[in-house]
Formats: C-alpha cells, sequence, structure tokens
DNA sequence: AGCACGCCGACT
DNA sequence: GTCGGCGTGCTC
C-alpha cells in the first residue's frame, strides 16, 4: 500500500501530495501523522490517501519510517474539509492544515497527548555501554525506578545520552494517554421562562440546512441558542457555537461553563497554545461535547455534530483575511452538511447577502420580532449637523447631544459615545454642503490616498486630483471627515470638567486586559462617559447607560464600498442597542451630515426588512453583490518587477476570459492595490465583477489564468470585504 | 522551508 | 589551483 503525504510546511513549492510506500508492518491509515524520509532529511508529515497504486515511479518511491500516533490526527471528516477548502478558496492543502492541526502537534512537536514513559528494554547489552558514564547512570536509574517520564529523564541527563539509549535500543519509550482533570465548575441550572417566539424558533431549527434567526437586540437570541444546544446534547450529539472574537466576554464565557460545565471548551485568543492545544484534547477524545469560540473553532476535531450556530452572522469577523482566505459560513455549511445536522445563523442586523437567500427558502426564516424582556428600543434621534454649522455651531457635538448629556449627568447615569473611525483611509466631504467625493463610474466613494496626494476608487482604481474647492457649491470647507477619540475626550473634558470621561480604542486596549480595565471602571462609575469605537458597540451590557451618541455616522456611509451603507444600518442599531438595556429608558443621539440619506430613516425605526428591500433594489440595479459576484485576485512579491510582470500576463489571459464570456463580465481591471505595499511585499490587484449565471464556469477560468504564476504569491477573495 | 548542485571571484 | 559566494531547483 502507498500513502499521499503532505509535508507540514506552507510553500507553494511544497503544495503536493508526495507518496511513500508503507511497510507492511506498519498499520497506518488516512490522517495518520508520519515520519517520512525528505530530500536529505526526516519530517513529519499527513496521510491524506491511502492506495494500492503509487501516482509516481515506484523505483524512486521511499518508505514510511513510521506513525507518530496510533490513530488519525486528522479525523476522515476534517480531511474530507480541507480538500474542500482547497477547491472552494484556492487555497494550498498545507496551508489548510495549520486550521486544522494545532500548532502543537505540527512539525517538530509531539506534545503531550500522552505521557511519554522510558523503560527498559528486556535484554539490553550493557558492554556498549562501557565508557559512556551518563548513560550508565541513566541505566542505574531506570533499573531503580522500573520507568520514568521520558522528559525528566532528558532534564537530568541531557538529550544526547537518552537519544544514545533510544537508538541503541537500550531504552524503550511507552505511551500513555493523559487522564485530564474535568472542569471544576459549579453548574447553575437556571431556569429562563422562555417566551412564545423562542419556543416556536427551537421547534423549527432541526433537519438538515440552514436557517436565520432574526431577532432584535435583546429578544433573547442566545437563550434559544442554549436550549437548541442542550436539545442536540440530549440527543447524544456535540455542538459548534461561533461569536465573534469581541463578544466572547468573561461574563459570556462564565454563562456558558455555567450552562454546559465540562462538556465545554472554549477557544478564545487570550488562551497560550499550550491550554488552546488542552481544549482541542478535550474536543479530539470526547472529553468536551460542546465547542464555543471565535472564528476558528469552526475547525474543532468534534465528531458526531448535531448543529453549528454562528451568532452574529453579519460580522466581518467570520471572514479570514490573511493566509488561508476563507469564510467560516461556507465552511460551517459544509460540515453541517457532513454531519447532516442544521445551520442556524443569527443576528439583529443579518447581512444583505444571506437576508436574500430567504426568499426563495435556501435559507429558513425564523423570526424573534420582540425583546424578550418586552421593553421598547431606544428611541433614535437624526441630528442634522448640517444645520448645527448654519446655526454656527461647528464643533464636534450638537447642543441636543449636549443638553442630552448633561441630563445624564444630572441624573447620574452614563453615556456612550461612539467614534466610527476605521482604517486610515477616508472620504472627502464638504461641510458646507454635505457633498461626497465619489467616482464617476462606481458610484462609491473615493479615498483619500496620502502617500500621493489623490483620490482613489477601490473598485475600478480611477484615480482623481484632491479637491480643494467642492464641486458642488464652491465652498473650500471640504476635507476628509475624520474625527479621533484622542479629540472627542479632550472637549467633553472641556465641557465636563468634573466627570468621568472614560476613553477606549486599539491605543488604549492593546496591553492584555486594557479591555476589561476600563470597562471595570467605567461600570464601577456614575456619572461617567465612555469614548470608543467599535469595540464598544459589542456585548457589554451597562444598566446605567441611557444615552448612547453617535458622532459622525457617515464614516461608516461613506466608505468605498458597496457594503458601506448595510455597514452603517449595522452599526446604529448595534450601538442603539447598548442604551436602555434595563429598567431606564434609553436614547440614542445619531449626528450626520446627510441627514436625509436613507439608511437613517430605517435604522432610526428598527425597519430591518424596510433597508433590505431599498438596498436590496439598488444593488440589483446596480449588480452589486449578492447580484454579481466581486472577484479579487492579490499578486505579492517583494520585487515590485516580478509582481508587475507575472499580474500583466496574467491579465493578458483574463482578457481572452473576457472575450469568451463578453457580456456576462460587468467589469474588470488591473491596478495596485490601495496599500501598495505591506511587509515590504508589493500587492497588486485584479477586480472582475461578474454576473451570477455563468459565474461558477468564468470562476473556473479566471482560477486557471493564475496557475503558472511563479514567484508572487497569489490569493483570491470573492466579494471582498476590504480592499486593502 | 532546507539542502544539494553549480558556476564565478579572492585567497591559504 | 581550491574555498566559498548564494542563485536555481528539487524533494515521493
Amino acid at each position: 500500500m502507498f500513502a499521499s503525504v503532505i509535508i507540514d510546511q506552507d510553500t507553494k513549492a511544497l503544495d503536493k501530495v508526495f507518496d511513500y510506500k508503507i511497510p507492511d508492518e506498519l498499520n497506518i491509515k488516512e490522517g495518520f501523522r508520519v515520519l517520512v524520509p525528505f530530500g536529505s532529511r526526516i519530517l513529519q508529515g499527513f496521510v491524506v490517501e491511502i492506495k494500492s497504486q503509487a501516482g509516481y515511479d515506484e523505483a524512486k518511491i521511499k518508505k514510511v519510517i513510521s506513525s507518530v500516533d496510533d490513530f488519525p490526527i486528522i479525523k476522515p471528516e476534517m480531511l474530507k474539509l480541507m480538500k474542500f477548502m482547497c477547491d472552494k478558496f484556492h487555497l494550498r492543502l498545507t496551508s489548510v492544515l495549520k486550521l486544522v492541526v494545532p500548532s502543537e502537534m505540527r512539525e517538530g512537536k509531539v506534545k503531550d497527548l500522552f505521557v511519554k514513559w522510558a523503560v527498559l528494554k528486556p535484554n539490553f547489552e550493557l558492554q556498549n555501554l562501557n565508557k559512556a558514564k551518563v548513560q550508565q547512570k541513566i541505566v542505574v536509574k531506570l533499573q531503580e525506578l522500573k520507568k520514568a517520564k521520558l522528559n525528566d529523564l532528558k532534564e537530568e541527563f541531557g538529550i544526547s545520552a537518552v537519544k544514545a539509549l533510544i537508538e541503541k535500543g537500550v531504552i524503550e519509550i511507552v505511551l500513555e494517554k493523559i487522564n485530564r482533570q474535568p472542569y471544576l465548575t459549579e453548574r447553575e441550572d437556571k431556569k429562563v421562562v422562555l417566551n412564545e417566539m423562542q419556543r416556536k424558533a427551537i421547534e423549527t431549527v432541526k433537519g438538515e440546512g440552514v436557517f436565520l434567526l432574526h431577532g432584535v437586540t435583546g429578544s433573547g437570541k442566545t437563550e434559544v441558542y442554549m436550549n437548541l444546544i442542550s436539545k442536540v446534547l440530549q440527543e447524544g450529539k456535540n455542538a459548534i457555537m461561533l461569536v465573534p472574537e469581541i463578544s466572547l466576554t468573561p461574563q459570556v464565557m462564565s454563562t456558558f461553563r455555567a450552562r454546559f460545565g465540562e462538556n465545554i471548551a472554549l477557544l478564545h485568543s487570550n488562551l497560550s497554545a499550550g491550554e488552546r492545544f488542552d481544549e482541542w484534547k478535550r474536543l479530539f477524545s470526547g472529553q468536551a461535547k460542546v465547542v464555543v469560540g471565535a472564528r476558528s473553532a469552526i475547525f474543532a476535531p468534534l465528531e458526531n455534530v448535531g448543529i453549528i450556530i454562528i451568532d452574529e452572522q453579519h460580522e466581518a469577523t467570520y471572514i479570514s483575511e490573511s493566509n488561508p482566505r476563507y469564510d467560516t459560513f461556507d465552511v460551517a455549511k459544509f460540515r453541517a452538511n457532513f454531519n447532516k445536522c442544521p445551520l442556524l445563523v443569527g443576528s439583529a442586523t443579518p447581512s444583505v447577502d444571506i437576508y436574500e437567500k430567504t426568499k426563495d427558502q435556501e435559507v429558513k426564516l425564523v423570526e424573534l420580532p420582540v425583546r424578550a424582556n418586552g421593553k421598547e428600543l431606544p428611541k433614535i434621534q437624526i441630528i442634522d449637523m448640517m444645520n448645527e454649522i448654519r446655526v454656527g455651531n461647528s464643533g464636534i457635538f450638537s447642543t441636543q447631544l449636549l443638553t442630552d448629556l448633561a441630563s445624564v449627568i444630572n441624573d447620574k447615569k452614563q453615556a456612550m459615545i461612539f467614534i466610527n473611525r476605521r482604517g486610515f483611509s477616508s472620504f472627502m466631504m464638504c461641510r458646507e454642503c454635505g457633498y461626497v467625493a465619489k467616482c464617476t463610474d462606481c458610484d462609491v466613494s473615493l479615498v483619500y490616498h496620502r502617500e500621493d496626494n489623490r483620490l482613489k476608487c477601490h473598485y475600478c482604481g480611477k484615480q482623481y486630483k484632491v479637491l480643494d474647492k467642492c464641486p458642488n457649491c464652491g465652498s473650500d470647507k471640504i476635507k476628509q471627515g475624520a474625527v479621533g477619540t484622542e479629540r472627542v475626550v479632550k472637549e467633553l473634558q472641556e465641557i465636563f470638567k468634573d466627570v468621568k470621561i472614560l476613553r477606549m480604542d486599539n491605543d488604549t486596549t492593546s496591553r492584555k486586559n486594557g479591555h476589561e480595565k476600563i470597562l471595570e471602571e467605567f461600570r464601577k462609575t456614575t456619572p461617567a462617559i465612555l469614548v470608543g469605537t467599535q469595540m464598544i458597540a459589542k456585548g457589554h451590557d451597562f444598566e446605567n447607560v441611557t444615552l448612547v451618541g453617535i458622532i459622525d455616522a457617515d464614516q461608516s456611509l461613506y466608505r468605498a464600498d458597496y457594503r458601506s451603507t448595510e455597514r452603517c444600518f449595522q452599526l446604529i442599531t448595534q450601538v442603539a442597542g447598548r442604551a436602555g438595556r434595563s429598567t431606564f429608558e434609553g436614547k440614542v443621539d445619531l449626528q450626520t451630515y446627510s441627514p436625509r440619506h436613507y439608511v437613517y430613516k430605517f435604522a432610526a425605526n428598527y425597519d430591518y426588512k424596510g433597508f433590505f428591500k431599498k438596498e436590496a433594489n439598488l444593488r440589483k440595479t446596480a449588480s452589486f453583490p449578492p447580484y454579481s459576484k466581486i472577484i479579487r485576485i492579490l499578486f505579492s512579491h517583494t520585487d515590485e518587477n516580478v509582481v508587475r510582470d507575472e499580474l500583466k500576463s496574467c491579465y493578458n489571459k483574463l482578457l481572452k476570459v473576457r472575450e469568451k464570456f463578453f457580456d456576462d463580465i460587468i467589469y474588470m481591471d488591473a491596478m495596485k492595490s490601495p496599500i501598495k505595499r505591506i511587509k515590504n511585499s508589493y500587492r497588486y490587484q485584479v477586480i472582475i465583477r461578474i454576473k451570477l449565471e455563468h459565474c461558477d464556469e468564468i470562476e473556473k477560468e479566471i482560477f486557471k489564468c493564475t496557475e503558472d504564476v511563479l514567484k508572487s504569491s497569489v490569493f483570491f477573495e470573492v466579494n471582498p470585504e476590504n480592499m486593502s
């Protein structure tokens, strides 16, 4: 028999399987970790296939040296998933490998899935050790103790002596499975009374298929998730639940731990590699039956999965934008299919993309239209900042917001000020009339590029001169629209001198636990104002927050992205959800320079369906996803000439594809990437927008065009989240 | 990724 | 003459 082995080294040159002969005495199956001779070295690899015929010159084939474990590390489902991902996202097997196999089990690391005991072989030859004093000592010790932990021996006597004894056949290594201590957590069975809607939702989600749980903020989605997981456990099956990293707060984790006790494995970014590996092992061995974690938890080595849940479905974190680029939803769908179980995605603001799929029942819609506690959603007031300017207030804060802040402080309550500041690129807007510079061809906002002082369209690459006068009203008050957290804090502090004002953004939370410390301080201070970016919009419930201010709602609106309106809607809804979580009434002050934009009307009324209808219509007319497909091919290499040449030859082939499918390809162009150099690599890209009808066929042809790109690394993205 | 093989410069 | 620079290419 022969084994197809992938070598655990993520390079283009090694992205193929290497065939080895399996010696009769070795019991090796698919998914096994093996040692193989590779060139002049011995490397670790993973068996992806067992076959009776070698796909290589048999005279040149080498033998597998040994297996590392006596069971497959990669389970059959995961092997199939790896192959699926390679196909779907055009990845290398070796890249996908590191998602499926924890780093501890990869190259060179054979860690404590077992205790490795060293024992003496019964009939070894002592005379060989005459001169090796250290080795003799080891033997004496082992004669005394019968067995010793291999690592202890290595530490006490040095690696080389131990190694020598193993090579001479004096010591044998015996593996013993580690029995881990179960989790010690008090289980707390809080009986939560479910409402009719929740009960109905729980009943509906069963069998195969994708379900979308659309529930307003505070409608009790989490309770639905937990009940579904309990149900699955009762059936003797396992469950996977994904949440965005940012919402995996200590409170959320303890809620799940209290509910599922030792059945649960939590995978979050604060775990050390070792702790992460421990959880992985508990899942692998079946000790843990539920995994709750961020994106990568979708690769949990659970078998017999009864449900997969993705919370906050619209979050961009579910799309991996580096190294192995993949979309978690597709991975989840594959696993749900394989396990013949439901995939449930939930959100208060589903992506336009998935909501569109509910129309033809491709995704089944389950709704939770009211808050579980029966409370009204906070009132959202749209504040026209153009009007503020007209009445002579050109500051950051509207009179309304300042009045509301003052009354919050007076009531000893709390407020959150939300600032939208993502990335350094920004749009140009006239402070006089609200004009925003847009691309003439694409109807998306232009992005200011500092390095060459130009405005660029991220969809077609067209460039424009920077404006010094508004083309609409002639005013010179046209500038980039970005306000920083620091400035907001500073100005607020000047107005409210004695009030505690906390700041939370990437700068203040880079230290470990910086996040928690600030939130903790905020929690116990009244009155207080918390100023922050995206990260304050998620998960945290502060019962004293009665006011939420959104400073520059337009920021998300005019990002150079067809999805910017959708994001703006999601953001407002989420931020608004922070206000009035408890007994107090909440209010949201939404400041904008374009108050008549349709997104505000729908967001202020919490009218998701209305928004969807409008947005879907616009996308359909403009042929943007989900009514078309955007493919981005990113080339990068340290030598700019190499990327440019390879991109060019690829582009020439693409031109032929365009000729062939002329009516289906809406747009295609090659350009520099907006961030043209990252980590010393030059980045060029091709953007192609195609109609849906023949898109699979066209996609295949497009991928073919990049096959003989040799030096540059090539990445593909479908409907990219951002184009940097 | 590594490591071998290979074809040109300055040195015991 | 050869020791060694790192460019190119292969690893079942």
